[in-house]
DNA sequence: GTTATATTTGAGCAATCATTCAAATGTAAT
DNA sequence: ATTACATTTGAATGATTGCTCAAATATAAC
């Protein structure tokens, strides 16, 4: 037999190498690719987007995110650190509350582009 | 002492009841939030992500997939099956091969918007 | 200071998920 | 029918994740 180590792989014949290399070289850069996941996996759960559907119309505080979308404010608060992090959203504190808001409007974009793919009945 | 049975969610007076009501007014459906959180999670997992994008330049084979994203048959296959029941792919037979392709092409537009996203440093 | 309210945080838990492995299916050549 | 190759599938596993609960901050009113 011999052959090299890697077991799971196609043997080595039925790979067209022209096409892969072709495709390869067309590739983006496999980093900006792990970057532009973690931005789908920001949208990606029913709880954060609404979330930001919800800061897309405006500015609100932790207890009015937790009364809209009805669920529990320490849930609201561990999404928005994440959100936060992930420089989605920005927070102004006034007086006990803490007011968040979106720091960027790339994100509607994403969402109306979404909204549009669901539209499309198939 | 008394209240509702809601212990976890803010005391009522806090919650600024008129901004919880207006905005939930221009909110869109709770369901069509969930669907667009489908669809970007199909984006948010780098392995996914890379078969659509090298799916993005041309049709491939299975084999050429794993070849070039360097993962398993196997997984690559479980993947594609995944992003055939979200309707994001579809195959054709040839042989013994099996050809994917994207089936719409919205999904250029949003890995394009998160792409710009990224750019932009901050 | 104490009390009350608003938010954050950490640990724990159940659920989800991406991969691997082994076995099964499909397809073509001998 | 047997062999070889390409892909699919199911079970198992380790890792991640979203939520809850309890406790900790932070801020303001008393």
């Amino acid at each position: 037999m011999g052959a090299g180590t890697i077991s799971t792989i196609c043997s080595v014949n039925a790979i067209d190498q022209e096409t892969v290399t072709r495709v390869g070289l067309r590739m983006s850069d496999i980093n900006q690719t792990i970057l532009a996941a973690e931005l789908f996996k920001v949208l990606s759960d029913p709880t954060r987007l609404r979330i930001v559907q919800a800061l897309l119309i405006e500015e609100l505080c932790v207890c009015d995110i937790s009364a809209l979308i009805k669920i529990s404010i320490s849930a609201i608060s561990h999404q928005l650190r994440l959100l936060r992090s992930m420089k989605i959203v920005k927070n102004r504190k006034q007086g006990k509350k803490v007011y968040y808001s979106l720091t960027d409007e790339h994100i509607r974009e994403l969402i109306n582009i979404a909204d549009e793919h669901i539209h499309e009945e198939r």
